[in-house]
RNA sequence: CGGGGCGUAGCGCAGUCCGGUUAGCGCACCUGCUUUGGGAGCAGGGGGUCGCGAGUUCGAAUCUCGCCACCCCGACCA
């Protein structure tokens, strides 16, 4: 099976041109002419349809609705709530005219300058503060809460530098902002929603994450407290995968939105928000895909068979797709996604090793020869074995076979990420440690300095602070201060 | 914004140092024949503002100056 690699970049070779080529060649995304944005292609985003119906349906199963709020924010709201606009402001776009004419030196159009807008308008980054403008009309008394609602949308961050799908300026993603009567109702949804992401993404996309919290230091503008999932990435790297915000009342009190309680008393609303992005698909690529090409977990393939027959003419072709048609019907009953690619302006060896760039789980090579014995080769991406096997009971073949790369995957990347993860006492085992990559788990005395300090030097950042492991108290690797557990440092995407 | 790199066909690149035929190669594309159980072979064909602008020169992809774009490393990144 050792095959030369004709069209990738080793993995092991150069990580980040091994993830770009990757992205490409599977047909997922390239770059667009548009600055720091990307063109999510159909076979990519399909990928992401499947992410979405699936987390859509957990927020319904939470008692979640969705809703849609505009794309621009009036800038003057970013302005109420100082801590939150001091992470934005100086990352977006910002909308000051509204009409072009044509260049009086006939160049094509130029911006109006009569259309000057008398209040600048920004491309949201993130919807807090026009959706909570709008819950001050919504909200009057106990009885309209809780507001749970979800919006999927685009947003828009003037990055510095892009990453396809783990930092894009435009990316897609599902924000989802509730509004509660007491804090208890509110910390409860934030710590409900991150575990909707970390069921997510163990049980869907097969990638093990930490759930936790964050430090003070890395924590979302204007929330109290952010929960986090972190994934480690085939590299080493850590890639913060989903959070989830305790916002406290601070968007309540920047834009006064109150309610009645039943002793008629005016309070204000406690807040959570909680959001994945498209970044989830670049975590997949990274956690699973390998020198051939991409990997799905077949939870999460939008082909999850393909089937190719190997026909010398017309009439062979007839015979296999006689043969096929049945079976096709058969997995597509089982709820099952199958491809018959029967096109003929592609050979058969190109069409395997496509869908394997492709990530298809699972694929059925049938020729004349499988006819005669009545067989079938079937082939799992994740380990790229395969073997020949009776045509009857295939189909039960193909259902336990994509179970079980499911669950493969998972528990292959949980296996890379125990065995890249460390516990260190010293500052000097961690500077030693940290090169190379991976998870480190060490004693923190708690404070941004210390935090800083080790951001600085090593170039780690704490993860989070997580919510299960090892909880015995010690010293601080850098102060040798009190610290109240181990913290969860890895140099991060 | 700092450091480095790059810009030549749809994509990837050579040519630039040291100016001189008609600007070249691989992939992709088109046509034909043979092929089809792991990315087919042969033959033929199409496709170029050499990033943009100015300058030097008999002559510029090549030298000079200016500008622009993209990529990588930093900074930045709820």
């Amino acid at each position: 099976m050792a095959k030369e690699l004709k069209y990738f970049t080793k993995r092991s070779e150069d990580y980040s041109k091994w993830y770009n080529e990757l992205v490409v060649k599977a047909d997922l995304a390239e770059v667009s002419a548009v600055r720091g944005c990307m063109v999510i292609k159909p076979y990519g985003y399909a990928i992401w349809e499947k992410m979405q119906r699936q987390l859509d349906d957990m927020f319904k199963a939470t008692g979640h609705q969705n809703a849609y709020f505009p794309l621009l924010i009036p800038k003057s709201f970013l302005s109420r709530e100082a801590d939150h606009v001091e992470g934005f402001a100086k990352e977006c776009a910002v909308v000051t005219h509204y009409r072009l004419k044509n260049d009086p030196e006939g160049n094509g159009v130029v911006v109006d300058p009569e259309a000057k807008l008398e209040e600048e308008l920004i491309i949201r980054p993130t919807s807090e503060t026009i959706i909570w403008n709008t819950y001050k009309n919504w909200i009057h008394s106990y009885r309209d809460l809780p507001i749970l609602v979800n919006q999927w949308a685009n947003v828009f961050r003037w990055e510095m530098r892009t990453r396809m799908f783990l930092r894009t300026a435009e990316f897609l993603w599902q924000e989802g902002h509730t509004a509660h009567a007491t804090r208890e109702e509110a910390e409860a949804e934030v710590k409900k929603m991150i575990n909707v992401y970390a069921t997510f993404a163990q049980d869907f996309m097969a990638v093990p994450v930490i759930t936790g919290v964050k430090s003070a230091n890395e924590r979302f503008a204007g929330a109290i407290d952010t929960y986090t999932i972190e994934a480690m990435m085939q590299d080493g790297k850590a890639l913060q995968s989903g959070t989830s915000h305790f916002l406290g009342q601070n968007f309540a009190k920047a834009f006064d939105v109150t309610f009645m309680n039943k002793e008629n008393k005016p309070e204000y609303v406690w807040a959570t928000s909680w959001g994945v992005s498209t970044r989830l698909m670049g975590a997949l690529i990274m956690t699973h895909s390998d020198d051939n090409g991409l990997v799905l977990p077949p939870k999460l393939a939008p082909i999850q068979v393909v089937i190719v027959p190997i026909y010398k003419d017309e009439a062979q072709l007839k015979s296999i797709s006689e043969r096929v048609e049945p079976l096709v019907e058969e997995l597509r009953k089982r709820g099952i996604s199958v491809k018959y690619d029967d096109a003929d302006n592609r050979r058969p060896g190109f069409k395997f090793a496509d869908y394997e760039v492709k990530g298809v789980p699972v694929r059925l090579a049938i020729g004349a020869r499988d006819l005669e014995n009545g067989t079938v080769e079937i082939m799992r991406r994740d380990t790229l074995e395969k073997e020949t096997v009776g045509f009857d009971g295939i189909v039960d073949e193909v259902v336990r076979l994509l179970d079980d790369i499911q669950s493969n995957l998972f528990k292959k990347a949980l296996a890379h990420r125990e065995s890249m993860t460390r516990t260190v006492e010293t500052y000097d085992e961690f500077k030693k440690e940290i090169e190379k990559g991976g998870f480190i788990l060490a004693h923190w005395d708690g404070t941004t300095e210390t935090e800083e300090k080790i951001k600085e030097e090593t170039k780690a950042t704490i993860r989070c602070i997580p919510l299960e492991g090892d909880t015995t108290p010690g010293v601080c690797m850098v102060t040798g201060k009190p610290s109240a557990r181990r913290v969860l440092f890895a140099r991060s995407y």
